[in-house]
DNA sequence: GTTCTTGCAAAGATTTTGCACGGTC
DNA sequence: GACCGTGCAAAATCTTTGCAAGAAC
């Protein structure tokens, strides 16, 4: 999704564009493929818009979280991170733990879940699945 | 895994047997396929043994955690919960929203999975999948 | 008696909120 | 000018920690 496209969907959701706005939403699309922190996310937004609050971030996302525009992702040491998303098919990813890239993974067992959610006599109403590693930059750096 | 051999493992680890912890454990153990959050099991606990404490809570919890004796999970809304560990396997769950009961699924789809990241060039280490539904009993309680 | 545990209270970390001022449309 | 957004400071949550007293072995 384009930096325009997040624009507008917030201005037709009666939202204005701010400066602070414009900041943190610059900051996230300039590594779509990256998961931030909230604290990382105030940091490099302050340097585009030196004004800008942590209150802000936090309020930002949690819009963008309800317009559907970031994805939310808690780590196994509860750190929030967040990116834009990518599409609105549904999908799933493969995170670096080092560096917080992401990638895409085609794949989702969608079909055998809902198999298995049945036999369980359960109302399957969403899944996670998410795999951790190394991607291949952070692999050599490793080595190091 | 049993009350028992959970206890012997702290044992055998150089941890002590006390009330608090005894309560905390018969708590844990005595809904094995359920989801707890902190609170809960303080609540629980101190109807068990009157003098336990929040932090022991916590503290007891880190421990069992560090000896993978429990198995922790975020949810979406950045609430932990625990359950006590059902088998050493790899295995995942399906989860009830209402009532945090769990059951394990038989499957896992590790062999694509290790494909797919080889294609990324990702160092897989690990993966998380979780299905989320209604139990069969919240579905019915959700009719009213 | 030694070592592990706990309670307490205080501190940390993260996130949320109220309110008055300022910016956007 | 109406309404939304922000900064600030304060509060709310959740979790961790230091320390002295107490319990387990």
């Amino acid at each position: 999704m384009e930096l325009r496209d997040i624009i507008d969907k917030l201005k037709s959701n009666g939202y204005k564009v701010t400066e602070q706005r414009k900041a943190i939403l610059q900051v996230l699309s300039s590594n779509p493929n990256n998961l931030i922190s909230v604290e990382n996310l105030f940091i490099k937004s302050k340097e585009i818009y030196n004004k800008t609050n942590m209150s802000t971030i936090y309020r930002n996302l949690e819009i963008l979280e309800r317009l559907n525009l970031v994805y939310k992702l808690i780590t196994e040491d509860s750190i929030a991170l967040y990116k834009l998303v990518c599409s609105n098919e549904h999908h799933h990813h493969i995170i670096c733990k080092e560096c917080g890239k992401t990638e895409i993974i085609e794949f989702c067992p969608i079909n055998t879940l809902n198999k298995l959610a049945k036999d369980k006599n359960f109302n399957l109403t969403s899944h996670k699945l998410e795999l951790y590693g190394y991607c291949v930059d952070c692999q050599a750096s490793k080595d190091d």
